[in-house]
RNA sequence: GGGGGGGUUCCCGAGCGGUCAAAGGGAACAGACUGUAAAUCUGUCGGCGUACGCCUUCGGAGGUUCGAAUCCUCCCCCCCCCA
């Protein structure tokens, strides 16, 4: 086992980075980590074609369980998003037929295959479908074999399950904790698979899998949770104006990615360098230090390595470029653009809220013409006040015409030579 | 199956025949202040039009009325109590 200098084990660096927030049974756990190689595992449900950055906690999980030595199995809810969790929601997830999952399925292998190094080696990740075992199960032979397990009575008294009991809660929902409790004894059969790790809304059901585990098997398993991440704000990770923040660079740009990091709040900077990337801890405690307006740079280094991690070295580098010329000066090559025939700018020209509604910066004529008269478009640097103004040839500059949309939101016109 | 209460614009939530594109709050967006931060203040916040205007929206479909989110009928969905 190569264990990482940095860290004692994998428990001390979970703890120090802030993943952890519960567990089952810290010092056999921690023990048996030491011992030896443990195959561990994290679930993820296919609601979409693409994970966002929601996932990227139990994604760098895993990694670094991997990068620990130990195995990573990234279980991809197949079957079990046929059922939909009723963890911390309110109400009865709208259903996904099974074209819907066996589509986002594809989606998110690709996604996690490039943080996971999945292969056929010891410590090489895995990435398994709950649909192999669940599709085909049997409803009698399942209420036989499992259900016999469980407790009406301690499912219940489930949080999960209490927080419903006044919207209702379907019995389909109700079950999801079984069929997840089952993943892990089938996993721990399989694969000799020990331990699971989830946020912590998933505390009970991976209670229900251990126990499960201990009564059909006699397996001891370890549960794992950490804290749900919000913003300091008290919002849930990624939400923006634009929507969810993807992992998939052809829903969000790796510019806006970039540029979400960039923009977290002064608060969260601490605590999300040590939860979103790899960076060793002297080098964050380094960039804890700074305060004021050089947390800054901290930011950049927050985005510069998380969409590194999540789009590459080479996508993060283009996306810091694009942000400094945007907002400090330099190449401006990488901002997003659209190209267009200089045709369009002859004569007349184009008008200004066509041009904002066609490159998808508003929604709405409307919505264009209240920020131009809020003052908050800008073309080539100054601001326009007249909402039927027009971009002929004399906007642009260097083969461009520089929109800008309030103070963070930026487009450039090409003109095709 | 019976009885009761509900479904309102992104969310919560008022409205209960015209003065309703629909109170209030939250979120969001713009401006000021800043550090591409927070907090604060100001403004905006269905669509189209420069505008008095027009169109679409209050679970769905019909109807009453000069006029309906508001009244009636049928249907769908949710919650509670009883069976």
């Amino acid at each position: 086992m190569n264990v990482r200098p940095d860290f004692p084990g994998y428990l001390a660096e979970m703890k120090w980075r802030g993943f952890f927030e519960q567990c089952t049974d810290e010092p056999a756990l921690g023990e048996l980590l030491a011992s030896e190689r443990v195959t561990g595992y994290a679930g993820f449900d296919p609601t979409a074609e693409s994970l966002h950055i929601g996932s990227l906690v139990p994604i760098i999980g895993l990694l670094h369980l991997q990068r620990h030595g130990h195995r990573p199995i990234a279980i991809v809810g197949g079957g079990t998003a046929m059922v939909g969790d009723p963890s911390g929601k309110t109400e009865l997830r709208q259903m996904l037929t099974e074209a819907d999952i066996e589509r986002n399925l594809i989606g998110i292998r690709g996604q996690l295959g490039r943080f996971l190094r999945l292969g056929e080696g010891p410590d090489d990740g895995l990435m398994i479908n709950n649909g192999d075992w669940l599709r085909d199960k049997g409803y009698i032979e399942f209420l036989r074999d499992i259900g016999r397990h469980f407790s009406v009575n301690q499912m219940l008294a489930r949080d999960s399950v209490k927080t419903r009991m006044e919207t209702g809660l379907s019995f389909l929902e109700f079950n999801y904790m079984i069929l997840q409790a089952y993943d892990f004894l089938m996993l721990n059969r399989g694969y000799g698979c020990r331990l699971q790790v989830g946020g912590s809304d998933q505390w009970g059901n991976i209670c229900s899998g251990i126990d499960l585990c201990r009564r059909v098997s006699r397996a001891e398993v370890f549960g794992l949770t950490y804290p749900l991440i919000a913003t300091a704000a008290g919002e849930k990770m990624g939400k923006t104006a634009a929507g969810a923040v993807w992992l998939d660079a052809g829903r969000t740009s790796p510019y806006d990615f970039f540029q979400y990091w960039v923009n977290v709040d002064d608060r969260d900077v601490s605590r999300f360098l040590r939860l979103y990337t790899l960076l060793p801890p002297g080098r964050i405690e380094e960039l804890e230090k700074l305060q004021g307006a050089d947390l800054r740079t901290a930011k950049q280094v927050l985005a510069r390595e998380v969409t590194a991690l999540v789009h590459g070295t080479e996508a993060a580098l283009g996306a810091e470029e694009a942000a400094l010329a945007a907002f400090g000066g330099g190449d401006a090559a990488a901002i997003p653009s659209s190209s267009h025939a200089a045709a369009e700018f002859g004569g007349e020209g184009l008008a200004l809220l066509d041009a904002l509604v066609s490159t998808g910066l508003v929604e709405s004529k409307g919505e264009g013409r209240r920020l131009i008269r809020q003052g908050g478009v800008k073309v080539g640097g100054r601001v326009v006040t007249d909402e039927h103004s027009r971009l002929t040839m004399n906007d642009v500059q260097d083969g461009r015409i520089v929109l800008q949309l309030g103070k963070k939101r930026h487009h450039h016109l090409r003109l095709d030579s």
